[in-house]
DNA sequence: TGATACTAGGGTAATTCGGGTA
DNA sequence: AGTGTCCGAATTACCCTAGTAT
């Protein structure tokens, strides 16, 4: 029942940028250098998966 | 909808757009661009094919 | 037949892309 | 090395009303 209408797996730029504080373009260089493994919309425009974002922001917490 | 217990090889657009992370309509203006093949209903309305749809999520994740 | 949710279509804002720069 | 910003172009999101799906 309603398996999730309003959840999502997938992340926008600006919705990680804001979880880490910095600015979506930031976001974009940690996907360029591989540190975030993004797919794409058909036209080109990143989506994040929900877990590897929670993932490191749980790491950047741990050793601060 | 009933979208997570009922399996088909058809999907809503809305199902396209939540795998996709995008609105509707933008799974509407990949259809009229090209990019996906959809069926049409009697009424007009598209429904794409899951087989396709996995396939360009599939490819999208790969680093290119 | 009615009730509710979704989609088509068109228009207009808001994001994102990529490159270059500070 | 890592971020923030400016730019133009492209893509996507939100607004509406009428018609379709279940």
């Amino acid at each position: 029942m309603d398996s999730g209408t309003t959840y999502s797996a997938l992340l926008t730029p600006a919705e990680v940028a804001r979880l880490f504080r910095v600015d979506p373009k930031t976001v974009t260089r940690w996907a360029m250098s591989g540190k975030l493994s993004p797919l794409r919309t058909l036209g080109g425009h990143r989506r994040y998966r929900r877990e590897e974002v929670e993932r490191l922001l749980a790491e950047s917490s741990e050793q601060h």
